[in-house]
DNA sequence: GACATCAATGTTGTATGCACTATACACTGT
DNA sequence: ACAGTGTATAGTGCATACAACATTGATGTC
């Protein structure tokens, strides 16, 4: 494990802070791999820096659900099993799918063509072979009409979840299977322009279903 | 702020479990006001330790939700304002509509049954006027069918949610307003008695929104 | 009186040290 | 070999110390 402090610190933060935002990266990333055992000392070493920040950092980690902390035996990067992808799927498709609906009466002209042409530009990095682009994309497209719901509380909560299966998510994009998903993008606009509200909420439910598909079907068997 | 060490410490608890759950549980029960300051070296000397297990504590807290620490400036408990509660009752309504639906085909007589008794014995407390422990079997009615929905991940997560709400929540058992939702709570059992899906998770949907509705309207404005 | 300045004080952030626990490994006896 | 015991080592939990920063209140200026 080799962690580079973030190279934009912002100057106001502490270091634990900094240490929080790269670990909790690292993780997101997959360069610590599930099960890793993170220990202080050799973390403090590695950032020329004390203990001190690096367990509170940990505490805080531990919290969030990408550190599991046993009390004197150490920290490890909590392993995601099959289980907890279905399961944290499910929560997702349901949020997201009310999210919409809440969305529907807000969403400007502007919103839905800013959603087309992100997904048009879905479709070309598609095409380009570009899929941590589509990813990208894919994340902006389903920003515009979370942020819109006027919910800030369910959207903060489906960035917090959403964060922590990020690792996972990642991974989709390797497959390049998202032609399913920019076709049913163009749905959801369609049901958003169209004003059917359980359409709408339906199709995005799906979308999320179909990513966890995507993802248990081609990926989870790769990992065991 | 006077916060006993808990008494049972579980002994292979560290400082910091015992201190996180100590003021966790303050928060919960409303011995700590929202907006309240937690200075380390005052509480380091109330439960005779050194601010090291405590600062571990809050930043844990702050993950949570429960204190909102500032860098260099210190925690405080996080108020709530009443666009956080609507916010939060909404999610916990489509949530708690959902865990329904996957509860339903998982529900047995006997959860039924028990579900029956609790709201029975709601009602009983009811007229006896013991509002806390109305609130208590209203907590378990629901746990009945959150437990069952088969999703793990979705039942700690309204667990996590709900927690940091408590102290709202606990306030609605001083309304005496039950007996709306002790109405519902009996159509709600027929719902799942007559295996009508959507009927009960609209029901158990309108029952969380009910709770918001009271809490709105009888304590908001009393905290203002 | 209103406002800015600055010292004094309190509080937070980090480093360091020590005690205690967990873990690994060698040793003993069978 | 093997189980069990003891010991060395490393790692965690907590306490303490100090530097950096925030806050407060007093002082001075307009």
């Amino acid at each position: 494990m080799n962690l580079p402090l973030t190279s934009k610190l912002s100057r106001n933060a502490t270091l634990r802070e900094s240490i929080a935002d790269s670990v909790r990266e690292a993780i997101i990333q997959g360069a610590l791999k599930p099960g890793t055992k993170l220990s202080e000392p050799e973390l403090a070493k590695q950032f020329g820096i004390s203990r001190t920040p690096i367990r509170e950092a940990f505490r805080q980690l531990d919290s969030e659900g990408f550190l599991k902390i046993i009390p004197r035996r150490g920290a490890r990067v909590v392993p995601l099993t099959e289980k907890d992808v279905v399961e944290f799927y499910e929560v997702k498709a349901v949020l997201e799918g009310h999210a919409a609906r809440l969305a529907m009466p807000r969403l400007t002209v502007s919103d839905l063509n800013k959603m087309e042409h992100l997904n048009n530009e879905m479709e070309r990095f598609h095409r380009e072979g570009d899929f941590k682009g589509v990813f990208k994309l894919h994340n902006d497209f389903h920003e515009v009409f979370l942020r819109a719901c006027g919910n800030e509380y369910l959207y903060q909560l489906l960035q917090m979840l959403i964060s922590k299966f990020q690792r996972f998510r990642m991974l989709l994009s390797l497959t390049g299977r998202s032609e399913g998903s920019i076709a049913q993008h163009r749905e959801i606009i369609g049901a958003f322009r169209e004003k059917n509200i359980e359409r709408a909420a339906r199709l995005v439910t799906d979308n999320a279903l179909l990513g966890r598909e995507i993802i248990i079907g081609e990926i989870l068997k790769q990992l065991q």
